[in-house]
DNA sequence: CTTGCCCGGGAAATCGATTTCTGGCACGCT
DNA sequence: AGCGTGCCAGAAATCGATTTCCCGGGCAAG
């Protein structure tokens, strides 16, 4: 690997003119043309590293999230990486697990890294920035508690109504809401969705009993769905507020037939290959790719030095694809 | 953030001594007191920027795979990541949509980044390594054409074999293979075990209609097998070589009903959800984490100092989980 | 008692870029 | 003609750790 100053020998100048070329500095141009040609020459890569050293800051940006196997990650992740490879930076992933502990060993790497920035899914309702030293952070599906900086969210409460109704309309009365812990914002807003939903069309607040909370894992979704199949008064319809949570209440619904059809389900998230989704689903779509490029928008404004005050970004296009019953 | 010369400065040793403390070379041991409880102080850590400036290698790993979106990557993802965290290292991810180009230019920034090694799915046929200029590489998945490197791969053979065999056993007798380009070894190897198993089982080889070309992709296996399930003579069983055509493919069957049941498809690789796959399709599962585990061992031998000649391992925990047909 | 070796720690070089600082040259203004 | 004023490029400082190199002191062997 060539260095700079092997090209500026070989160019017959100084490193400094080198660096200057490379990074848009007027130079003369019969001395910038030997300095690309010598740099072609060698096959010059400028190391990274030492521009990071110096810079005090690399062309990584961190993306903390808690599950890169959980499809709605996955598609914020590619949202973030195409957005981020687009400015020239390369995002390292880093897998939280839902622990806060995780979590924050990253957050320290990163600033160690010297990373450009972070764009984190909170793994828990607090996580500890401190450590990021000023570093630019966006928080994205999640915002951190107690922390004012800039978060990119999907419209929870918007989502878990859209959810709400399209049973509402299948003339579904009984209606149950499987939601993530407590005190999780996405969590809580879902379900606060579920309940307006039900006391604009019924003009009662929902049967408390009716609200489950789960883990936001698969197990979960498919035990609480499993419970209330078999509780008293039947259930005609149960909102899940994540995908996660939504495939095992399907398969729940489907081990146990005659039960409640997959028409009465819905689900906020999206489930990959939705093909093989039974039909007659309820699905609110989560804008998850626009999340992440949202996100990273932001993020990379703040490294392009942009100081304005911490934006809060809400996208709303859950209004998305509802998957018809099946006619008849 | 703290630096090595304020905490050298506030225990009273030279900086120097300050770095074998944290390093583990041998220090009188109230001198290292000294230091660790003004490491401790100062809350410091290291600038791994600068560390691998001086090193000239940093503790990431770089992981290029064609999509983070597949399930299968994601899983391999994980993997990877799992294991380079537990052995101190971060794991940066590079998505090259099956684009060559891409993948070169993420192998420079590896280079750049003086990354300390680099896991590599490669895109297509050749990949160029060249800009690695030495630094450690496994293969994984695919191995790379005309480059003695490690390699970490399934055995396609053996699934191709696997999956023909569990249609052979359901009585199916005109079995057709989707399989991915020609030109890539697991797209060739598997299509082969398809080849192998009808050999085995009738005598003679598969009429070489019964063979098709997709792209790995959901929209491919659809499209193959919507043509598969027109043509004549009928086919009475399909085999599928990878998780996403197998989902077409299964999209293709449920959308023409009457056809073929789901219990005439094999579907090499897994699908998510599994529960919502529809009951009858034989899966033959690929280590999909495993593989990821083991080129990350392998790598971080390599950055350890390992110089053994390559290796090739085979993975060939294939045998797994094939969904019963649906009894009756 | 002297010579030599070992060991621990400080001083300084090093990694490779960027960025100030500085000097020289050309040009314009009075 | 003399004195700024820019501008361009080279010299050198800088980023923050690691790693030689070297020196002094302690201990063992001759």
């Amino acid at each position: 690997m060539a260095t700079i100053y092997e090209v500026a020998a070989l160019a017959g100048v100084s490193p400094a003119t080198v660096s200057r070329v490379l990074n848009g500095t007027r130079v003369a141009e019969d001395l910038a043309g030997r300095v690309r040609a010598a740099a072609e020459e060698l096959d010059f890569t400028p190391s990274r590293t030492a521009r990071s050293l110096r810079r005090r800051h690399s062309e990584l940006i961190a993306l903390v999230i808690p599950d890169i196997e959980n499809p709605f990650f996955t598609a914020l992740a590619r949202g973030v990486e195409d957005t981020a490879r687009a400015a020239g930076y390369s995002v390292v992933l880093c897998n939280t697990d839902e622990d806060t502990d995780r979590e924050s060993t990253y957050l320290r790497i990163a600033a160690a890294e010297q990373m450009a920035g972070v764009i984190l899914a909170p793994a828990g309702e607090t996580s500890d920035l401190g450590s990021l030293a000023g570093r630019p952070v966006v928080a994205v599906d999640r915002s951190p508690h107690g922390h004012d900086i800039d978060t990119v969210t999907a419209d929870s409460i918007g989502a878990g109504r859209a959810a709400t109704a399209a049973l509402l309309e299948r003339g579904r009365t009984r209606i149950a809401c499987i939601t993530g812990p407590a005190g999780v914002d996405t969590s809580e807003d879902r379900a606060q969705g579920w309940r307006d939903a039900i006391e604009a069309a019924t003009g009662r607040t929902p049967d408390p009993s009716l609200l489950r909370h789960a883990d936001f894992r698969f197990d979960g979704g498919r035990e609480e769905a499993g419970r209330l199949l078999r509780s008293l008064p039947r259930v005609d319809g149960i909102v899940v507020t994540n995908n996660l949570m939504g495939a095992g209440a399907l398969a729940a619904v489907t081990a146990a037939p005659g039960s409640l059809s997959a028409e009465g389900i819905a689900i906020i998230g999206d489930l990959p290959y939705s093909a093989l989704v039974p039909a007659g689903v309820a699905i609110v779509s989560l804008p998850a790719r626009e999340l992440g490029e949202e996100a990273a928008r932001l993020l990379l404004a703040r490294i392009g030095g942009d100081a304005s005050p911490p934006r809060r970004v809400v996208l709303d296009g859950v209004a998305s694809s509802l998957r018809a019953p099946i006619p008849g």
